[in-house]
DNA sequence: CTGAAAGCGCTTACAG
DNA sequence: CTGAAAGCGCTTACAG
């Protein structure tokens, strides 16, 4: 069944079949379009999109990339339980607008000018690239709009989408406040990091505002993953500074803090309070449950697609492509 | 830069460049493939595959199909943690063979038939269909040859492979048995659902095999997820029966049997032992850490994409359709 | 070993 | 409001 078929079926041009389909409405008679749509349905006749493509110069494909170590065995980002989530957020809005997504990962730039030439590839959201300089370098490329997820780059043409980091911590750090603790310790090797460096002056801002001491003696320099937190643990329940309570920059780095102050013979919440960040699924497993800083992903990732989209149709580069995402507390059992 | 461009500036038709990028060098001279590679490096050549599609009546495109619930609040399969994973390793296997991955959620037949016959897709890998109806709808349609993850089916033509779930329980019963348990408890409502029934059958089997006892108190006919285990966890420890271990379908169910027991003052694992069942990431952040049956999930996806690759290129849809894929079980702390 | 012709299934750009 | 012509960038099938 081709346009061709349907046409000689209906008696009338590819053209007026080609314009029925494509809502040009304004081109045909209100009964032939109903003619054809008749026998559109009766064949079950469905556009090839290869063929589109070719004469139309867009795809109504967007790709999903994902940097992929070319380490076999390392973490590689989806399996963040994350990725999935946001994925899955994308595609769904991707197919209500009529976009299809492709998923490629990359190691090197070249893989990718490829897959955006073979495909005419309309779009890319690319999911928290490692290095800026492939970033950079897909954008130089020039082929098609990009959006990203909390990056750094500075590029105001490459749509940003960010967690407000800031708002996260001085929210986290407040709520600690508002419970009563005053001495509160911050993890995570922030420096020369600018993401853990916002969630640091959102911390650092909170205190400030709450007329609270900030000792640098609260900062605990460790990485913000489980490993790191186990480490804190142990490190904030032998200083000598009478902590109560921590924010963290990531549910890992909490449930490893927990496991940090069980190993030394303490308990979250009553020998510390903790926050995590991410609201991950993790936090209904750890024990206590873990108190987080939640991502909106599903706001996240429908502007993403939104912006991207009115990008792909308006041509507009300009406007709009920095968006910060706010964040909330979900309260569960890790702070007293 | 199109076939046509190369081939002028080499001097020769486009068919000898055809044949040099489609590697069919034996219609061609060895300098006349080098002269023109040449040029395509230089100009950064790249094919459209939407062109090569349309006339080769094959897209080299597969359809990772996932189940979206239109319950907009319900968990989505993707936010499992494993689909990230599984998902990245079919699409970075995919890719080594020079084959792209789309992504794509339904709900009904009619979605899937359409993205099927718009891109020429030719193979599906359908990530856990929930309901029957729909993977046999889209295999009878009979566009291209399909492969499934732990389906019950009984389709010989479907490409299905399958964690070995008989294994997984027999081993995880084995285990506690060789640790000294006698008294061990199966958590799982099996009756009426294949896949826990045959990892009842494990367990069974197990116990059989060991001469020990096999009561219908043994059994806790919960869901095997979180608040399941919850609830089992409670169950067991204020049954007469003496249960010093439990064997799980889940990690979740295996969290939640950490929960219960220490709501009602047990410990895991001095008061139970348990076992959980997927060696998902959540095994490292619970307290006591989980010891689980792992999945070789690697080894599942790679399967699948090797098999579904055979089929597509020989057609022929006869062979090895049904693959077991062996587990092991991975030591942690929740077992004495 | 190489090439001229025809065609895949659409859309664009134009004419009426 | 409708249609005939040309073309998108490739490959198939054939001829030499």
């Amino acid at each position: 069944m081709t346009l061709k078929d349907i046409a000689k079926k209906a008696g009338v041009s590819t053209m007026t079949v080609s314009n029925v389909i494509n809502g040009k409405h304004s081109h045909v008679s209100a009964q032939t379009i109903e003619k054809i749509n008749k026998i559109i349905k009766e064949y079950n006749y469905v556009p090839n999109l290869s063929a589109r493509s070719l004469t139309s110069k867009t795809s109504h494909i967007i790709a999903i990339l994902v940097s992929s170590n070319t380490n076999e065995t390392a973490d590689n980002f989806l399996e963040n339980p994350y990725a999935g989530r946001i994925i899955s957020i994308i595609e769904q809005e991707l197919q209500k607008n009529g976009y299809y997504t492709m998923i490629y990962s990359i190691t090197q730039k070249e893989d990718l000018t490829c897959l955006i030439k073979n495909w005419h590839v309309d779009g890319i959201i690319f999911l928290y690239p490692e290095n800026k300089n492939l970033l950079n370098e897909v954008y130089s490329a020039g082929y098609c709009p990009i959006a990203v997820f909390d990056s750094d780059i500075d590029n105001p043409d490459i749509i940003n989408i960010c967690t407000d980091d800031y708002l996260g911590l001085y929210l986290s750090t407040e709520y600690l406040i508002k419970k009563g603790h005053t001495n509160i310790a911050f993890i995570a090797n922030y420096k020369g990091n600018p993401l853990l460096t916002r969630r640091f002056q959102g911390y650092y801002q909170a205190l400030k505002d709450y007329n609270l001491p900030i000792k640098e003696n609260y900062v605990f320099p460790f990485s913000p993953n489980y490993e790191g937190g186990v480490s804190a643990g142990k490190a904030i329940m032998t200083c000598s500074e009478n902590i109560t309570a921590a924010v963290t920059t990531s549910d890992l780095c909490a449930a490893g803090i927990i496991e940090g102050c069980r190993q030394n013979g303490f308990c979250v919440p009553q020998d510390l309070s903790i926050i995590g960040f991410d609201n991950s699924i993790l936090c209904r497993y750890t024990f206590p449950q873990l108190t987080s800083v939640s991502q909106n992903m599903e706001k996240k990732a429908k502007t993403a697609v939104h912006l991207l989209l009115k990008k792909i149709k308006t041509g507009n580069l300009q406007e709009n492509n920095f968006k910060k995402i706010p964040v909330k507390i979900i309260e569960r059992s890790s702070v007293i």
